[in-house]
DNA sequence: AGGTGCAGTGCAACCAGTTGCATAGATAGC
DNA sequence: GCTATCTATGCAACTGGTTGCACTGCACCT
């Protein structure tokens, strides 16, 4: 349960909208802890309920009204119990795996091509992070506080994808030459 | 929806009893695909209402009957399908990443515990995987078919977790520099 | 004699996330 | 002039996974 607590740690960063948070989980906290519109709309409700956060609606001309949320102080202690919590180590999750465990059930030459497939995808993620660690912090050394703690979180991002496209290239390699 | 086909794939691989592939679970497909008993047993019958598995009752004396499965004509053609199919790949999903990311909000060294918590429990996990490989592929270069993809599923294991680790190192690392 | 753990199945309630759709005005491209 | 995309919010239905509990009987340890 920490689409809660994600959306609460974006709220401490810069009040926003339902709309504008799920523009910043597809660029930034989403690469952990992805969400979709929908789902961020309905834990802000819930969470405004609860009174966790609180919105101002803003009339936009040429726009929709929108909703603006920010944290409130129940959010806020919330967010420093949760930080205190600990929490099990997420579990890996990826049907690659099964399919590959499968290859021998079908064709191997298909699950090769999705393998490639997933590869190249994970290579474009990699780039994407890549890319953003260039723009943002190009001198990593002088981080501190919340700055570290951000670029700490992309390092994160970059190493799960390099480790995977990796991976991959192995797998690639291997059903190559025993196919040969 | 790849429950089902993991349970498939694990069928081919010899018939079982819902509890059964629970355990198998727990030590081998698991690692890409984790499940409790619940879950098997639910998709297991729904599975059979399908008709992708058939069972057989077997009495024991001691013991609970079990309903011992196998994979059916029409799960062989599902689970053909659904390894042609292509797939998106997985996401990254984890919830430290969203702790440090709010790390400066609360106690930055409680959020340093955490993520020393989780080193440890993905150094274990890296460390069964390791002996896994070390037991049942002493010598991965004669590899083929069925076991060599077996094989390299156990590597995808290792490198996540071996990643994870080294991720936990840097962000220890510069925590602890940052702080003193 | 009592507690823990294993083998075995299962129900019920719940929580989290996905998908498809609806609405509506502005802007940009063909 | 038409279509697509962006901003902005939201309902409804569904799927997948988690948690807590219940029942049985054996084996093992203290």
């Amino acid at each position: 349960m920490a689409l809660e607590h994600a959306i609460l740690v974006s709220l401490t960063e810069r009040a926003g909208s339902g709309y504008e948070l799920a523009r910043r989980f597809d660029r930034s906290i989403g690469y952990f802890w992805p969400a979709t519109h929908q789902q961020i709309y309905r834990v802000l409700r819930r969470m405004d309920e609860a009174g966790w956060v609180r919105h101002t609606e803003i009339a936009q001309d040429g726009r929709p009204d929108k909703k603006v949320y920010r944290i409130a102080a129940a959010g806020r202690a919330e967010l420093t119990r949760w930080l205190a919590a600990p929490e099990d180590p997420a579990v890996l999750r990826d049907g690659l795996g099964v399919k590959l465990r499968g290859a021998s059930i079908g064709d191997v030459g298909v699950v090769l091509e999705e393998v490639e497939r997933h590869r190249a995808e994970h290579a474009m993620r990699h780039e994407v992070y890549r890319g953003i660690q260039k723009r943002d912090f190009p001198k990593p050394a002088g981080l501190h506080g919340r700055d570290l703690h951000q670029y700490l979180v992309l390092r994160g991002g970059i190493r799960a994808e390099e480790s995977f496209v990796a991976w991959c290239d192995e797998v690639i390699d291997a059903l190559r030459k025993d196919r040969s």
